[in-house]
DNA sequence: CAGTATCCGATGCGATACTG
DNA sequence: CAGTATCGCATCGGATACTG
């Protein structure tokens, strides 16, 4: 019935079992989107942009049939919620040794063959820590200068710990106004290079509220893997 | 040129990068087998018996391309062998992270619905300690009842530190015969029995010397990852 | 918003046989 | 022993359009 039979490795081991779970397109993919806090349909897509709606639909469901995750309508609303079970949040250290290793022996160059503005600020949205900023809402825009106009500028609106990214303008005044170019920012988010040392090479540029410009190290957090070293090759 | 064009994921994370050279079919299997020690061609095939030469050759191409492996001449001989660079080493805690995960939360009866006497038996050799053995040579032999006469019976040889597996009489005078089913040998080998219950329960049968029957559950090694406890679930 | 339905092309990969 | 060569099917999965 499942299609796992043919899939299967024949093998008793616990690694061949598991790989049998992991090793499938997409799937540690999915994983890490929910490791991180996406339950809903639309927000997996949102961080897997190039998987198509029938392929995540059957990846959910072969998760929810080996117990990582199950479904469950969320607050009470008809629409469906995805969540991680005790299984599945076991899963925490392999995905996260897995980021670590990418990290640390795949050549930066490699990841920053895959540059994706909205994979990027959605990614930054999720990880800004609010709390260094001043207090009040701030408004932060992004604009990637090789990128075509209208299609080149994000917003990131931070208010009473909520962040919210948007890809049209707001309407907000702009507190503080970044502009750089995609390959720059990829860098400084996967910790190859550093902001502070971007803007004094003038990579960067920030423009606008000092106190906001000034504690960019602090509240931009990087990537949860930008940490450690890269191999050198 | 690489094929590795369209499978890609298009995603600067890490966790993809690594994802693209892990999530494979085989893939972690190979690097079980290589962490375990094994090196030549046919000694991965030994241990990876469904897989076809073919693609152990294409995905040990690609293993080397990506960096985790290196072939070369093994001492002053033509043959080549396969040996982890760092980057492969670095990959030991992810493998083994995995298997931990799949022995906790993989339900047994999974696990020993893929039994293979074969692999059963590379594995115990691989891991069998003879340093619990009474000194000078020890012959065992493992019968699994059910299987078919003349394809039931393994010796394992332990001859100064060096364990030999045979799959046809090598002559010697056996010190222990074991004679169990490969499913209860299996679970044995998974941490999911004791070899000493086992014989209580009259499912395992051991015949000869004592002081080997007596220490088999000091060098009869366990499977790395039959520690700890699984899902109860 | 949260998915299904359908189609079809690419290719992964298993089986078998063969070679230096 | 250490692989290549070849073949052909199955299935994986990408694209697009559609629905409750």
């Amino acid at each position: 019935m499942s299609t796992r039979e043919t899939t299967g490795y024949g093998q008793f081991c616990p690694i061949a079992m598991a790989s049998e779970v992991l090793c499938r397109r997409w799937t540690t993919l999915i994983l890490r989107e929910m490791l991180c806090g996406s339950t809903r349909f639309n927000e997996l897509r949102r961080g897997l942009p190039r998987m198509s709606p029938a392929l995540l639909s059957t990846r959910l469901r072969e998760l929810e049939e080996s117990g990582l995750i199950e479904r469950r309508g969320d607050g009470g609303e008809a629409a469906t919620g995805y969540h991680l079970t005790p299984a599945g949040q076991a899963l925490r250290p392999v995905i996260v040794g897995m980021g670590e290793w990418g990290h640390r022996w795949i050549e930066s160059s490699a990841s920053l063959a895959n540059l994706d503005p909205s994979l990027l600020m959605w990614d930054i949205r999720r990880n800004l820590r609010p709390e260094p900023m001043p207090p009040g809402r701030a408004v932060v825009q992004f604009r990637f200068k090789e990128l075509p106009a209208g299609k080149n500028r994000w917003w990131l609106i931070v208010d009473a710990g909520e962040v919210d990214l948007c890809y049209s303008d707001p309407g907000f005044d702009v507190d503080l106004y970044v502009a750089t170019d995609l390959r720059t920012m990829t860098a400084i988010w996967m910790g190859f290079a550093s902001i502070n040392g971007e803007v004094k090479a003038r990579r960067v540029f920030l423009e606008g509220d000092p106190r906001l410009a000034g504690s960019v190290q602090d509240w931009l957090r990087y990537s949860p893997f930008a940490t450690g070293s890269t191999a050198a090759e």
